[in-house]
DNA sequence: CTTATTGTTTTGCAACCATCGAACATTAGA
DNA sequence: TCTAATGTTCGATGGTTGCAAAACAATAAG
């Protein structure tokens, strides 16, 4: 992966805002069967975390309720969070699936070596 | 370590030039004995890395040396990777010393876990 | 003491970012 | 079909960032 490629996940990592959703997705996502998720990155509800096929559902609306942004700015964040490759989301009806890229997060870990 | 400290972190990052300068500083200072540091991030004169104290000599001379930046320019950068606690630099007369602060590498490498 | 080297600080500017509200698009259900 | 829910896109705005040039400070060397 080229250094700027780098640059642009450690940019999309760099607002607290943004970096708390990645998180909570993360969290709630890749976090191994058990493990208690950090409670700063816990969804409102307190549901389970709800994985099918390795996506996480209702992302976007879940986040919504536990943070004070607007939806669009939210609706930006996540944008930005896929163009930089740490997510990958789909609508399928009307929900809204979504993924974290677990492959780029070991190449980051790998570039700190 | 908080959540918006994590953010600063990344910040820091998120610039391709300093992220370019902190991995040169990395790759220099931190890298394994005998290990090969990245070609992009080796220095100009190809003189082995100096490491004294565990710190890295002359770091702002050879950067400056190596990148296309004013001098101005890479001072800022170097305050801010200072600003978010990944390196820690001190003069030594004319000299500049320079080191990374590797529990810090280490807690970003735990916080994506 | 004078000059060259090494870095810092200040200033100014253009580009970019984070946020919101409003208008819009799509889907599901009544 | 009408309405509610879920996201997206657009436009505006205040704040931040990246950069260079210039002035400055500290040190070393002649």
């Amino acid at each position: 992966m080229k250094l700027s490629n780098y640059a642009k996940i450690f940019k999309a990592l760099s607002n607290e805002q943004r970096l708390k959703i990645f998180m909570m997705i993360y969290k709630n996502c890749c976090a191994p069967k058990g493990s208690k998720v950090g409670a700063e990155f816990r969804f409102k509800d307190e549901s389970p975390s709800c994985c099918v096929k390795g996506g996480l559902e209702k992302a976007f609306t879940k986040i919504c309720d536990c943070m004070d942004l607007s939806r669009s700015t939210i609706s930006h964040h996540f944008k930005e969070l896929q163009n930089a490759g740490l997510i990958t989301c789909k609508r399928e009806g009307q929900t809204y699936i979504c993924m974290v890229n677990e492959d780029v997060v070991e190449e980051i870990k790998d570039f700190l070596k």
